[in-house]
DNA sequence: AATGAATGAGGTTTCATTCAT
DNA sequence: GATGAATGAAACCTCATTCAT
């Protein structure tokens, strides 16, 4: 999903910070549509009114998810730095983008393991498709710099692929274990920003 | 579960290995006990014979992946190496344990998110709460060498938590993208072990 | 319904044929008010500005239907012609009738098999004991001409009200089967109504 | 479906039996699981635990229906008798059979206006093939001995199809008004089928 | 040790209807 | 005259669980 989507109305987006929230919660398989209604102080019906299944609830907060990555990262990409320091800057984005959506990043990272639904909608899989496609764009980007690294033997030899995967996932780790906290300093999430890229530019040479 | 745990008869076994899968490929929460009973060829009956409840089941199989690992390092753990090779040896140790025995990681992994249950029974909260305990445990075998080796100046003065944290995720990508394959070269994993593991202390150092 | 009944203004009446052609598809039971709409190119808010309920828009396709048929054979019914005559007659113009308002019976035939509603409101149940009296008095025609031929010794004794029933089942038999086909050579619908005719005088004699 | 089908349980018959009755009375389309399980003083755990779905239940219902009519008249098939005579056995075999076993058949009768399902699964459409198929093999009974007796110059000439449609409507007419009375003379089924026979084969000299 | 029948709670979804605009 | 948002009741269906055998 490009920066140009189409706008989303004020009420489906409080939809999907309700269902974001609560999928994380509760997990997005336990949680019913009847909890994020009870969040929204709404019935059902609003939200069938506007997403017609659970479904497609889900994977619009996916969506949403990729596209607040995407759009963090990608100003950095355009910028003329060698790739050790193009890397930081990336990270160095991506990592309060992701926690300052925090819920709707915990719902994709469900959906990262492969799960198989048991029956879905031709138009359903048509939603997911596009989650892929959007996520595999918002690798590739981390990709090119890697491998852009690896060319001007900034960063060590080794398999593109492994690296890459592995590397997205010390990004995310804060997804798994961060929990915003009143009594968090300032500068806890660009401190911790800072030592994620550290570690990973330092795993890469 | 330590090592001396009692031995799992062969019927429970078996019904642990078809539920890892079946949680592993439909999600813990999609997949039925139906789903686990027609994988393995037989009724709900015989799962309800061996196991109270499917929480019962779905810890147990928790229970049974962090003891997969745990195993495989712990005998690295009382050799007197440098910390960086100690940390290289359990890496090296953890990784192909793991994909051994992928299912039960697969389905451990989903409740990594700080998914919070519905409601559960008393039974239940204490087993996973055995879970969590075996799982700090493991952990604190990373967190003592890690430490050790920032005392010991082998490793960057950073906090520790998130260094361990980052580590853990980074050693376990795997577990969200491999997927076993006939063509696949014999020395795959132990390659892949070797690289996590150079990334792993390259990030630390 | 009446020949004198009031005009139906122009959007009523697409909304009916919009009506009748959806409930023929889908079944009235099955069809939704949204269906209609769609087919109508609008939405909901158009129908029930004209019609109070589903009930009462189902009940007005019912009422037109029977309207169709009874305005069709009325004029016969006043000529002096022998009761095989007459009775070839109304059924040469009722079979046209019916097959050039097809939707609309197949909509009121669905509710010839004495189904309960599960709860109406006093309107629906007025609007229904229209419909019946509409039916029972166009059942009548046939009944008189019958019972004219019976005692006129051109049709064979026997008991009245089997007879009516079965003749009318017999004449409305194409409801059920015919589909109005492009290459349908243009006198398939008047051999239709004459061998129907042929058939229905001759289960009399 | 032939007399040699699989023996039905006894619990299957009986939701069965219930199932036709509420789909009879109620419509099979308003009709619910519930209001069947009510009926059968049971809970809808037991339908679903023998049928799959709504439309299995309704299918399997059409099926009985088909199969019941089938059973009666098929024994009369392999006599030698003149067309006239032959049809006249099948319609006094078929009417106190379709009689007897009612609701079955003002439930499948429901079903011959062709209107369409907004989604069915691949079972049931097999099912519903089946079905058709059934009903095809039956109406071919009939179709064979009107054909030999249109051949043999005993019916008159006309157009084979709507010849056959317009019969079966006929013979099938009182499942659309009838309905059992205690004091009902006992004569009066066979009595009626007396009446059908004799109008369905005038109607076809 | 295991099966098959049955239950009951709860989930997703549909839909007639109302209402503010 | 018509729309779009929202509701609430009821539908279909799933599934963990229990129980008699």
């Amino acid at each position: 999903m490009s920066p140009t989507s189409p706008p989303i109305s004020r009420s489906k987006s409080e939809i999907l910070d309700a269902a974001a929230h609560v999928f994380m919660t509760l997990g997005a398989d336990a949680a019913s549509i009847d909890d994020v209604a009870r969040h929204l102080g709404a019935t059902k019906g609003r939200i069938y009114h506007h997403f017609p299944s659970k479904g497609a609830l889900l994977g619009e907060v996916c969506l949403r998810a990729a596209a607040f990555a995407h759009e963090a990262v990608a100003p950095v990409i355009d910028t003329p730095l060698p790739p050790e320091d193009k890397l930081r800057q990336m990270i160095l984005a991506h990592v309060p983008a992701v926690l300052g959506t925090l819920p709707y990043h915990k719902v994709i990272i469900q959906s990262y393991l492969g799960i198989m639904q048991k029956s879905t909608t031709a138009q359903e899989r048509a939603l997911f498709d596009g989650i892929r496609a959007e996520r595999a764009a918002y690798q590739d980007l981390f990709r090119a710099v890697i491998a852009e690294g690896m060319e001007a033997g900034r960063f060590r030899q080794q398999n593109l692929s492994i690296a890459l995967q592995s590397l997205l996932l010390l990004v995310n780790a804060p997804v798994f274990w961060y929990q915003p906290r009143a009594d968090e300093p300032e500068e806890f999430i660009p401190d911790l920003a800072a030592q994620l890229a550290d570690m990973a530019i330092a795993s890469l040479t």
